[in-house]
DNA sequence: TTTCTTTGTCACGTATTTGTCACCGGTTCA
DNA sequence: TGAACCGGTGACAAATACGTGACAAAGAAA
C-alpha cells in the first residue's frame, strides 16, 4: 500500500507519514499542488491524503484534476467550521475529508475506512503483470523469482506506464510524453530505451515476450488476458 | 516504566501522578519548563505528560526541545476548546492530547495507547535495524555490540530518518528536507553527509552494507528483509 | 583570543546513464 | 524491382550522478 500526502506543512506531513507508515504503508511526498499531481502520476499511489490550502495548485483543483483521470481514494485535509470547503470537496469527488485538527489515529482509521469502501471497486494498482514484478521504488524489476534487476530511472518510468496500461498498446507519442514530457524526447530515444529494457527484462531479446511491437502505432506489454 | 509529569498546578499534577503509580509507573514530577526538561535528561523516561501552560518555558517549547533530540512518547493537556493548541501540538511531535478536563481513567487509556504504539515502533523501525543500534539522544550509534560511535547533530538526523524508514529508498529531496529544513540544503551536501556517515558506520565505507545508494533516486538504510 | 569540531563548498575521477548516429533487414507500395 | 519507411541493433559521444579528498567558513569550547 502507497500513500501519497500533499501537505505544505512539513511538519504536518511528516506526523501523518509517521502514522501511515507505522500502519506498514510507504509514503510519497509532495508539497505542494503541481509537484503533489506530479508524484500522483509518477508513483500511482493507493491512497491520497490532500490538504486543502496548498502553494501553486489549490487541494480542490488537485482533487478536480485526478478525479478526471483515475478514482484513487483521495482524503481531504480541512479547515474546522470551513463547510463550503467540505461540501465542496465531496462535490469534487473527495472519499472524505477530516477537519483539523485531528489526531493520528482517526486518520488512520478514516484512511482504511476509505480504501476497505474502495478496495472493493478499484483494481489493485499493477505491481504485477503476468511474471514481471515491479519494485515499490520503480527502480527494480523481477521476472518470476529470479533476481531483481536494476533499472535505470527512464526504464523505471517506461515500463511504469505500460504495466499501469498492460494489455493496451500505447501510441510511440504517448510513451515519449510521458517518459521524457511533452517536446522532450523523439523515435529514436525511445526506440532505444525499449531495446535496452528488453536486453534487461526479456529473457530472448529477439523475440520479446514482454513488450510487443505494434509497427506504424507503438508499444505494449502483453497482461494477463491477452 | 517511568512517567514525567511536568505540570505547574500541583494538585493536578497530583492526581496524574496517582492513577498512573496504581498502573505501576514510577513517577518523576516537575512544576515548570525548564526543570521539566532538565528531569527529562536526567531520567530519561518511558512516558510524558505535559501540561501546555507552564511557567519559564511553555509546553509547545518543551515539547519541541525534547522532538529535536528524542522520540519519547508526549501526551498533551490541553484546554478544551483551543484548536489551535491541539494541532500545534501535533505538529510539534506530540503523540496525543488530553483536553481538560479529564478524568485520570481516559489518562490511563491513553498513555496506554501511546506506549502501545511506540512499543510497535519499536519493533520494525527505529532505535535498532539490524546490527545498527542508535542511542536515544541519536548522538550516538553502534554496530553490534562494538564500541559506541559518536555522531554529529546533523548526521544523527540523517541516521534516524534514514532507520525510522529502513527499507524504504527516500528520494534525496525527501531526505534533504528533512535534514536541513525546505530550501536549506543542496545534493552537494547530502552526499557529504552521508560519505560522513559511512566513514563511521560502514565496516568498509567503499562497499556500503547498511546506507545503499539507488542512483538517480535517493538513499535508504538496508532493513531486516531486504 | 585560540583551538577544535562541525558543516559547507568546490573540484576531480570514475562509472553510469542517456542521446546520437549509422547500418541492417524486413515490409510496403508504386 | 527498387525506393521509402520502419524498427532493431551496436558503437560511440555527451551528460549526469556519485564518491572522494581538500580546504574554507562557521560555530562551540577552552
Amino acid at each position: 500500500m502507497r500513500a501519497l500526502i500533499v501537505d505544505d506543512d512539513r511538519v504536518l506531513a511528516d506526523i501523518v507519514a509517521f502514522a501511515l507508515r507505522r500502519e506498514g504503508f510507504e509514503i510519497v511526498l509532495a508539497h505542494d499542488g503541481t509537484s503533489g499531481l506530479q508524484r500522483w502520476e509518477e508513483e500511482n499511489p493507493d491512497l491520497i491524503i490532500l490538504d486543502v490550502n496548498l502553494p501553486k495548485m489549490d487541494g480542490f483543483e488537485v482533487c478536480r484534476r485526478i478525479r478526471e483521470r483515475s478514482t484513487t481514494p483521495i482524503i481531504m485535509l480541512t479547515v474546522r467550521g470551513e463547510d463550503d470547503d467540505i461540501v465542496r470537496g465531496l462535490e469534487i469527488g473527495a472519499d472524505d475529508y477530516i477537519p483539523k485538527p485531528f489526531s493520528p489515529r482517526q486518520l488512520v482509521a478514516r484512511a482504511f475506512a476509505v480504501l476497505r469502501r474502495a478496495g472493493q471497486m478499484a483494481a489493485p494498482s499493477p505491481q504485477q503483470v503476468g511474471d514481471l514484478q515491479l519494485g515499490s521504488n520503480r527502480r527494480e524489476a523481477r521476472i518470476g523469482d529470479g533476481e531483481p534487476i536494476p533499472l535505470t530511472p527512464l526504464e523505471g518510468k517506461l515500463l511504469t506506464y505500460l504495466m499501469i496500461n498492460a494489455g493496451q498498446v500505447l501510441t510511440a507519442d504517448a510513451l515519449i510524453d510521458h517518459v521524457w514530457g511533452p517536446r522532450g524526447g523523439d523515435r529514436d530515444m525511445l526506440r532505444q530505451l525499449v531495446h535496452r529494457l528488453r536486453d534487461k527484462i526479456e529473457p530472448d531479446p529477439g523475440n520479446p515476450t514482454h513488450i510487443k511491437t505494434v509497427p506504424g502505432l507503438g508499444y505494449g506489454l502483453i497482461g494477463n488476458n491477452d
